[in-house]
DNA sequence: AGATACCAGATCCCCTTCAC
DNA sequence: GTGAAGGGGATCTGGTATCT
C-alpha cells in the first residue's frame, strides 16, 4: 500500500514526471488545446491535460488561478500516490477519504514556510526542496510572540475545507462537461455533510470605538511629529474609515491608477471621490466634511491647492518624494501595521492592556468594516450599501446585526434597580 | 543593506443561486 | 422574501528573488 510510504516521505513532485507537457504553474498559462492531445497516452497525462485546462479557464483572476491550481495539485498528488487511481475513478467514498486527508495530512506534506513552487533558472522546472502541498501557519499576534511553526499543530479551518469542496465540486462539473466521467462525486457527499458546521456566523471584524480613536489619535501624532513620513499615513488612515476603502482601492494597478482628481465636486457643489473596485467595478462615494478636511491637510503638506482640480494626475498615495504612485497594498499595509503598533503601545501605557490585546489583530479591511458599522447607526442603509459598493443590502444589513448585537450585549446585564 | 516586486497559501468577503 | 449554500475573487501574511 502506497499510503505508509508516502507519509514518511514527502510526495514526489509530481507534475516533474510530466516535464515534456505545459507548466501548469506558470504564470501565465500556455494556450491549453480544447481537446485531448493525442500525446496523453497515460493515465496520469490524461488527469493532467484535464486538470490544466480546467486552470486555464482562471486564467483572469490569478487570487482565483492560484487556490484552483493548490487544490488541483492535491488531489492529483494524493489521488495518484495514496489512492493509486486516476482521479475519473474517484467515487464518493474516495472523495471523503481526501477530505480527511486534508484535515490531518501527514507530517512529510506540511511545509512551516511557503516557498516558491519551482526554482531553477528558467525553463528549466525543479521543484523546490521545502515545497508541500500544506503549510502551516503561526497567526501574527503568535509570530510577534516568538512562536515558530511546527508541522505538528497543521489544524485545516472550517474556511478551508469549505473552499475545497467549492473547488472540487467544480472541477468535477467541468469534467463532466468534458465527458470524462459521468457523475459529481462531491455533490452527493454535500447534503448530509459531517465535515461542516452550519449556521455559524462570523462576527464583524472591527475596531471598537476606543480602539479607533486611539488609531486616529495615533495617526494625527505621528503625522505632527514626522510630517515627511507620516502625513500620507494619517491620510490613508483616513481614507481607509471614512470613505469604507479596501486596502486595493488605494494602490495604482494595471486596472486603474487613482489620482487627486478621482474627487470631485458636482454641480451642487458635493463631493464624491470615485473608485474602481473588486470585479472592476466602478462607483463613487459621498466625501464627508471630516475627509474633505483631511484631503485638504495633506494636500498642503505635499504643497498642491488645497482641493484637485479637474483632470490633476497628482497620485492619490503617491511614494515618498516621489511623482509616482504607491503600487503594493503591502506598503499601504506596513503604513496602516506600523500606525496599529504604535497604538497599541500607547493604550498598552495608558493601562487598556484588553483593548490593546485586541489591537494587535487587528488587519487593514478592519478599518472599513468598523467605518461601515459605524455609519449604518445614523445613515440609511442604502446609503451605506452604495458607498461601500455592496451590490445587495443583505451584506450591508450584516454590519446592522452586527451593531444589534453588541447594543444587545451592552444591555444584557444591566441591572432593574438602582442599588446605591 | 534596505527597498521592493513577486510568489504562495490560508483566510475572509460577498455576490448569485437555490430551497423553503 | 428570507436565509443559507455555492462559488468566485479578494485580502492577509510571510517568504524569496531582484534591484539599487
Amino acid at each position: 500500500m502506497a499510503t505508509t510510504q508516502s507519509t514518511r516521505q514527502p510526495p514526489p513532485p509530481i507534475f516533474d514526471q510530466l516535464a515534456h507537457l505545459p507548466d501548469p504553474f506558470a504564470r501565465q498559462p500556455e494556450p491549453v488545446p480544447s481537446h485531448l492531445p493525442a500525446a496523453a497516452r497515460t493515465v496520469h497525462e490524461d488527469d493532467f491535460w484535464h486538470a490544466l485546462r480546467f486552470l486555464a479557464s482562471y486564467e483572469g483572476s490569478t487570487a482565483t488561478f492560484n487556490a484552483y491550481r493548490r487544490e488541483l495539485e492535491r488531489l492529483l498528488q494524493w489521488s495518484w500516490l495514496v489512492q493509486e487511481k486516476s482521479i475519473r475513478e474517484l467515487r464518493r467514498e474516495d472523495i471523503e477519504q481526501f477530505i480527511r486527508f486534508c484535515q490531518d495530512p501527514p507530517r512529510a506534506w506540511i511545509g512551516t514556510k511557503n516557498c516558491a513552487r519551482y526554482r531553477g533558472p528558467e525553463g528549466e522546472r525543479k521543484a523546490h526542496p521545502d515545497w508541500r502541498p500544506f503549510v502551516v501557519t503561526v497567526s501574527k499576534v503568535q509570530t510577534r510572540a516568538g512562536k515558530t511553526a511546527d508541522p505538528g499543530s497543521y489544524a485545516s479551518s472550517q474556511a478551508s475545507i469549505k473552499s475545497l469542496f467549492a473547488i472540487l465540486s467544480s472541477f468535477f462539473n467541468f469534467l463532466i462537461q468534458e465527458e470524462a466521467v459521468t457523475s459529481n462525486p462531491v455533490a452527493l457527499i454535500r447534503q448530509k455533510s459531517k465535515f461542516l458546521v452550519s449556521g455559524q456566523r462570523r462576527e464583524v471584524r472591527r475596531l471598537s470605538n476606543l480602539q479607533w480613536d486611539f488609531v486616529l489619535e495615533t495617526a494625527e501624532l505621528m503625522a505632527a511629529e514626522d510630517p515627511d513620513h507620516h502625513e500620507r499615513t494619517l491620510f490613508v488612515m483616513q481614507c481607509l474609515y471614512a470613505m469604507y476603502l479596501r486596502i486595493s482601492e488605494l494602490v495604482a494597478d494595471e486596472r486603474h491608477v487613482p489620482t487627486m482628481s478621482d474627487f470631485h465636486r458636482d454641480s451642487d457643489n458635493n463631493w464624491w471621490f470615485e473608485v474602481v473596485g473588486k470585479g472592476n467595478k466602478a462607483r463613487s462615494v459621498s466625501v464627508s466634511n471630516a475627509m474633505l478636511a483631511a484631503l485638504k491637510r495633506y494636500r498642503l503638506h505635499l504643497g498642491l491647492t488645497p482641493l484637485p482640480v479637474p483632470g490633476e494626475r497628482t497620485p492619490l498615495v503617491p511614494a515618498l518624494g516621489g511623482r509616482r504612485p504607491v503600487t503594493s497594498t503591502r506598503h499601504i499595509r506596513a503604513m496602516v501595521q506600523n500606525c496599529f503598533d504604535q497604538a497599541v503601545e500607547r493604550m498598552r501605557l495608558e493601562g487598556l492592556a484588553d483593548e490593546s490585546y485586541e489591537l494587535q489583530a487587528a488587519t487593514v479591511h478592519w478599518l472599513r468594516h468598523t467605518g461601515i458599522s459605524e455609519d449604518v447607526k445614523v445613515r440609511p442603509v442604502d446609503h451605506v450599501r452604495d458607498d461601500a459598493g455592496h451590490a445587495s443590502s443583505l451584506t450591508t444589513d450584516r454590519y446592522i446585526d452586527a451593531e444589534r448585537r453588541e447594543r444587545h450585549a451592552s444591555a444584557r446585564n444591566k441591572p432593574m434597580k438602582t442599588d446605591s
